[in-house]
DNA sequence: AAATAAACATACAGACTTGTCTGTTTACTA
DNA sequence: TAGTAAACAGACAAGTCTGTATGTTTATTT
């Protein structure tokens, strides 16, 4: 399983984007690192724009991948939806919180193409569908002007919550929410 | 009422972080569109960076102002705790979707110099604060444990609705966002 | 072993960046 | 009206950036 220039330069880049930023992170710097020569990224991929949006599409994939089989473990409904915010925890924590790479982007780059675009709201509709999905799978049928007001409850806290453990570098806000979130599932 | 050159900088440098990003946004862009010459600039703001300071800072400030303005029309409680979220609803609509400038700021830009990252914990806290005292205003005394829930819950659904909206650039979330709080405040 | 393809090193172009420096012009004040 | 302070224009230094071009070395395959 040799590992090619290819994924070497991804992972790399996946990286440095990831840790210091698209714009402060320069080819020179990612070719260092990688170990490979310049003329060599440039001929897998024909610009950093192009790069960066194959990093936010591999980044999506594997992260869906790793969160899914995550939750595969956990028994639909509440387990599993407690399960995606006690996820978003120990990811934050390996990742030195960090925030989310998607949101990351779309603040940093206001102007994104199309293609890097359509990344990061695959992404979030993602998240949106597995909340709903696993709201269904507690009450079904779940009252469908009831379902949607519950998802973008629920996908609101999520997302509030990585946001403020993002400023504060801290767990505390996703493990209150947590709790939070606990108790209002309880009254379902 | 002559505006003065550090002024008309602040304002310029304001406009053009908010609407490109501040790495995108070069000195020679800002002197130009301001108006002022380049030694002017450097004689008011000893760099790049301290200019982001005083933006931040300014931004806080006059925002802090325009949205206690709003609310002190308000009834204490729960019309000013919705208000708090109408006026966001206002404020994204005004400013095309661009989003929360002291979000934007601190995700482009994951290692602030202190004096920065002061402004944007100083925003955080004022938000939170203010949940926090309309929802004493709505019941005094407030359940001391079930009070800070009540305030991350709604700081959460209040920074989640303001993402979301961001990335939709769409006025939905928010107002979804509205309704699901008012049946919440409904329950108290 | 010869041929094809991929990765190599590295110099370079051209345009950008922030910040400095020099000297001139304007405006207000004593 | 003389003097002081602020803003002016603009060249410049020193460095960064992305992307290209040239030619060499390695590796795989026929």
């Amino acid at each position: 399983m040799k590992e090619g220039a290819k994924e070497r330069i991804l992972h790399t880049a996946a990286e440095l984007f990831y840790q210091q930023g698209y714009q402060a992170t320069g080819i020179n710097q990612i070719i260092e690192e990688a170990g490979i020569a310049k003329a060599s990224l440039y001929q897998h991929f024909s610009s950093k724009e192009t790069l960066l949006t194959a990093y936010l599409q591999n980044t999506r994939v594997c992260n869906h991948e790793q969160r899914m089989k995550y939750l595969e473990q956990l028994a639909p409904g509440k387990e599993r939806l407690i399960g995606l915010f006690k996820y978003r925890l120990q990811h934050m924590q390996e990742n030195q919180f960090r925030g989310c790479a998607f949101i990351r982007i779309a603040y940093e780059l206001p102007h994104l193409n199309e293609d890097a675009q359509l990344q990061i709201n695959t992404h979030n509709q993602t998240i949106k569908a597995l909340i709903a999905s696993q709201l269904q799978a507690i009450k079904d049928p779940f009252p469908e002007a009831s379902l949607t007001e519950w998802t973008d409850m629920l996908h609101n806290l999520y997302e509030g919550a990585g946001l403020q453990g993002y400023l504060m570098k801290s767990p505390k806000p996703v493990e209150d929410t947590i709790n939070i979130v606990q108790k209002l599932l309880a009254t379902l």
